[in-house]
DNA sequence: CTAAACCCTGTAATCGTTACAGGGTCAAGC
DNA sequence: GCTTGACCCTGTAACGATTACAGGGTTTAG
C-alpha cells in the first residue's frame, strides 16, 4: 500500500535536484534507498520527508555536514538536543556576522556606483577607489567575504 | 632605481598569498613578471598596486571576473567607464539581494533558536521545524543561499 | 517502431583559495 | 665544511555544493 517514487518524481516534489539527491546519499546523508526492477532507485514517503528536511537546512544556508548532525540526532530521539542548538545558534551567529559585513559592503559600493557618468576610465572614480589602499585592515584573511 | 620585490614580501606588503598572486598571474589579471637570476619572480611598484586593486576588489565581494573586466578598462584609459559603473551597479544589487535574504534567514533561526533548552531530540523545536513543508516556496533552486 | 524523456555510473567542471608533493636556492649558525 | 630553516619553483588535488557532461540502458507516448 506504500507509495514509491522514482528519483525523477522526487525532485519535482521536493525541488531537489536527482543529482544533489544522488550526492546526498553518497554522503551518507540518506540511506541507500531500495532499488526497483531496472535498477531504478525507489523512494518512499519517509526518505521524501528526509529530503525536505535537508532542503529546508539548506534553504537556511546550514551546511550539508550540519544538517547531517541535525539528522543524526533526529534518528537518535533520545539523545539530548542542545546539540542541534548549538548548530542553529552557531550558524544565527555566522549568518549576522556576514549580514554585518555584506552591509559594510553594500555601504561602501554606494559611495562609488553613479560616480563616473559618462566620463573616461582614467578619471573613473570606481577604478580610482579600488587602487587606493584599504583603509582599515591590510592583514592576510581579513575582510574577504564569500559573496 | 626601481625597488623589486620577490613574491613573499608582496604577499606580507599586499596581504595576498603567494598561492593567490600565482593563481591571478595564471588567470591573466596580473602580466607574468620579470624574473630574477634563480628564476624568482620579479614586482614593481606598478605590481603591487594592481595586486591592491585585485584585494580590494575581491575585499568588495568582486568575482575575479569583474575585477578583470575592471582592470581592463583602467589598461585602456580612453575607454568609456560606464562599463565600471555596470558592474560596482550590478554587484551593489546583488550584495542587496543576499542581504535581504540572509536577513530572512535569521529571523527564522530566530524563532527557532534556544526553543529546546535541555530537551530530547524527539521534541526538539529545531529539528520539528526543519521537517515542516518550507512555507513559501519550493521551487528548485529557489532559496537557497550561498552563506 | 521510433523519439523523447527518464534512469544509471563515473568523472570533471564551477569559484577562489589552500595544501600538498617534490625539487631547487640561499642565508645564518655549528 | 654541513646542516637547518626560510624562501622560491611547478603541478596537482583538496575544499563545498552543485551542475554538466559522457556513454549507456529503459520506459513511455505518439
Amino acid at each position: 500500500m506504500k507509495r514509491y517514487y522514482r528519483i525523477g518524481e522526487v525532485a519535482s516534489q521536493t525541488g531537489c535536484s536527482p543529482e544533489s539527491i544522488r550526492h546526498y546519499e553518497k554522503l551518507g546523508l540518506l540511506a541507500p534507498p531500495q532499488r526497483g526492477e531496472q535498477g531504478y532507485r525507489s523512494y518512499d514517503q519517509a526518505a521524501l520527508e528526509r529530503i525536505g528536511f535537508i532542503r529546508h537546512g539548506r534553504s537556511l544556508g546550514l551546511d550539508l555536514h550540519s544538517i547531517q548532525e541535525l539528522l543524526a540526532l533526529s534518528d537518535n530521539p533520545d539523545t539530548d538536543c542542545t546539540a542541534a542548538d548549538n548548530i542553529a545558534s552557531r550558524h544565527l551567529e555566522h549568518l549576522e556576522e556576514r549580514i554585518a559585513a555584506l552591509q559594510a559592503l553594500a555601504g561602501e559600493l554606494r559611495q562609488v556606483v553613479h560616480q563616473c557618468r559618462g566620463g573616461k576610465a582614467a578619471n573613473c572614480q570606481i577604478i580610482q577607489t579600488l587602487y587606493d589602499h584599504q583603509p582599515t585592515c591590510t592583514e592576510r584573511g581579513c575582510g574577504e567575504v564569500t559573496a
